[in-house]
DNA sequence: TGTACATCAGTGAACGCGCGTTCACTGATGTAC
DNA sequence: TGTACATCAGTGAACGCGCGTTCACTGATGTAC
């Protein structure tokens, strides 16, 4: 049996989590820099007070969003690009992966777009960091594969960047038309499937 | 000779730019979502009411920021494509054009980076469709590149959003460099000239 | 050119409100014996 | 198992402060004659 949390623990965890998601909702229509310690209490419907027993201010829980966004962003982006080497079908499968955790996840999405270069300095990094660590787990998967022979690190690190890139800008073009009229979700599909394809191109013909 | 403002028109829009300008100034550590009309105001030596003279609100002011910002960014974005065509001289320039860029108007592409995707919907919405006519221009551009040959619209429009898109996340990769260590931002140049050529790559053997 | 009136960018006082933070507290949970 | 004490997540009152917005105002600039 795995350790198992005391009551209290387990409560403060539940309090705790509950302040993230709440965060999170509010975060669909603001950004971090504007979220309210007093607006998240509200919505969760504890005391203000009882934040600082999680958090010391809201950019400290926004770097606790960044890793709970990041960690469900992460099976995606590697799902994605182990997906996205070359033939026709495994990008269009790699495009729809994205869609797919789009619809399952957001706020996330969101969140980590738009804090990425947003106005709070701890959570930019926390987002840079995190995603460069992503960017050396994608070049060491490219590594492995036969179109890479030949490749040195520093271009498969730039061509690993560049995925990554093209997958948060995906995602966030799928995330906008959750609100578009239908239609834009198939151009958006078209669009990001045609880009990889180029990226793709460019790679199988990077050593000519 | 041109049409000259009176007295009062030109005070006028001095006060304005002041406080655009101002506002431009304090966006460098926050976000528009959480920027306040007092700030702006102290910040230029108004009274706060001032401000309703000139703009209903941040997000109003926020819009026009918006055309000043990329009204600068649009020389750049047109000469770094008409110059980043193929020869490695030429994406050796573009990448110094966007530099260049960058020192020129910080605040600026910071601004953009950080509103594209920010918690400010008519913003957002003013930087999407001005990002959108560029892609357009760029798209007019590349049409009369003889690499452009057998190209359809769809697919051009593709890459010009490509180049727009790695113009931008570039800028923003060289903003960063501005508080970071001597080296790093020749890595960035590296990197991004890298990215350029292997789109560049793709370019030439899409229609293989 | 001079005069009388209109315009309107910027002022300054006042308002009600929600903010972040402090503090001493309560009462359920945890621990020692 | 039962008792006595310690811990600590969440409370609720209180604070000083800066916010956005209203309003009637002032005085330099503009306009009509």
């Amino acid at each position: 049996m795995s350790h198992t949390l005391g009551i209290r623990q387990a409560q403060k965890q539940k309090t705790r989590q509950a302040l993230l998601d709440a965060a999170l909702g509010l975060l669909e229509e603001q950004s971090l820099s504007s979220l309210g310690l007093r607006e998240v209490t509200r919505a969760v419907g504890v005391a203000p007070t009882a934040f600082y027993r999680h958090f010391r201010s809201t950019a400290d829980l926004g770097v606790a969003l960044v890793d709970q966004a990041l960690g469900s962003l992460h099976p995606m982006i590697r799902t994605t690009v182990s997906t996205a080497d070359d033939s026709e079908e495994r990008i269009a499968r790699a495009v729809e992966l994205i869609a797919h955790h789009v619809d399952a996840y957001p706020a996330h999405v969101r969140f980590i777009a738009r804090e990425r270069h947003g106005g709070v300095q701890p959570v930019r990094e926390a987002i840079q960091a995190q995603l460069a660590r992503f960017a050396e787990e994608v070049k060491a998967e490219l590594a492995e594969d036969p179109v890479s022979a030949g490749w040195n690190g520093d271009d498969l690190l730039m061509l690993a960047g560049l995925y990554v890139d093209q997958m948060l800008i995906t995602a966030s073009l799928f995330l906008e038309t959750q609100e578009a009229p239908a239609g834009e979700r198939e151009r958006v599909t078209r669009v990001a499937t045609r880009q990889l394809r180029l990226i793709s191109v460019g790679r199988h013909h990077w050593l000519d």
